[in-house]
DNA sequence: CCCAGGACCTGCCAGC
DNA sequence: TGCTGGCAGGTCCTGG
């Protein structure tokens, strides 16, 4: 599911019931997401009050009173939802309404805002990890990740600076994590379509040989900048699977100018062209090739 | 070191 | 109705 905007998403819909929050009960129904929980993944987390919800990257980092931060990654199909706790349970049983998917409800938690917060997950590429905040600049799911694309220090130069000696394509650069951390398929289709950009073009084409940014480089990342701007306004793109954690879809996927609309005309103004699909590094690509160039 | 491809897992959909 | 193959918003690991 997730790509920054929808994890921002997620988030927002998260932080009204996590920041200042206890964590009273912490349940973990499987003895492993992507990975194996830590063993004592439950005993760092219970009693714990998350004094901040942050992101980075595609990661969810809720800082707890003692010291560590639980990271979370919510892979291709992780979902988290708030509910209201049911009175009649015991305390500590969670108890809600079973729908077809809860079989992959993985992890739920108890808050002391009142509310149950429900990590499904039915693929379990995501995962959980608890790490001590001191140790976070050591960890190897976040050490190699590059600049936020909505950051400050991220700009053409930078971009065409990290993209300089590279062979491969446009397209599998940016979907790099190494060179903007955030991206997916479907933002990284979307931006390069928006700055009329071939996702074939190598990478390298980004900067002079002085790495130097040239206009494209500048017209990508205001196309990164303004697409994930939108998206995260829209509430992210509902194409399977995510959700707002109220439960409400998010709506930018009807402002897909490419994403998912092969044999579809360009909506690029006197363009005419029709939107192409083919496999890149083992992904559909999306694209005009009348107009990126 | 760089890069492409396979692996991980389940669900859904089109086509037979 | 099945069943089957292909595809899905990610990223780690391996081998060239």
């Amino acid at each position: 599911m997730p790509e920054l905007p929808e994890v921002e998403t997620v988030r927002r819909g998260l932080q009204p019931v996590m920041e200042g929050a206890k964590i009273v009960v912490a349940e973990a129904r499987r003895p492993d997401l992507r990975f194996p929980f830590q063993p004592d993944f439950v005993a760092r987390l219970q009693g714990q009050i998350v004094t901040g919800l942050g992101r980075r990257a595609k990661y969810l980092m809720a800082d707890l009173g003692s010291g560590d931060v639980l990271l979370m990654h919510l892979g291709m199909s992780g979902s988290f939802r708030v509910i209201k706790p049911d009175n009649e349970a015991a305390p500590g049983e969670f108890h809600y309404p079973k729908g077809k998917d809860s079989a992959h409800d993985h992890v739920l938690f108890r808050m002391s805002s009142g509310a149950d917060i429900v990590f499904n997950d039915p693929r379990r590429f995501g995962y959980m990890k608890v790490i001590a905040r001191n140790a976070l600049e050591d960890e190897p799911l976040l050490r190699d990740l590059g600049p936020e694309p909505l950051g400050n220090e991220f700009d053409a130069a930078m971009l065409a600076r990290s993209c300089q000696d590279k062979t491969t394509s446009l397209k599998a650069a940016l979907l790099d994590q190494r060179v903007v951390a955030g991206l997916g398929n479907i933002y990284v289709c979307e931006a390069l379509h928006r700055s009329h950009l071939s996702p074939r073009r190598i990478a390298a084409t980004l900067s002079t040989k002085k790495s130097e940014p040239t206009d494209h480089a500048k017209r990508l990342v205001g196309a990164i900048h303004t697409v994930l701007n939108d998206a995260i306004k829209a509430g992210g793109s509902s194409l399977r699977d995510h959700r707002q954690t109220s439960g409400e879809l998010g709506y930018f996927q009807h402002s897909f100018k490419v994403y998912d609309r092969e044999g579809e005309k360009c909506t690029t103004p006197r363009c005419g062209g029709t939107i192409k699909r083919f496999t890149q590094n083992g992904r559909s690509t999306f694209w005009c090739s009348k107009c990126q160039k």
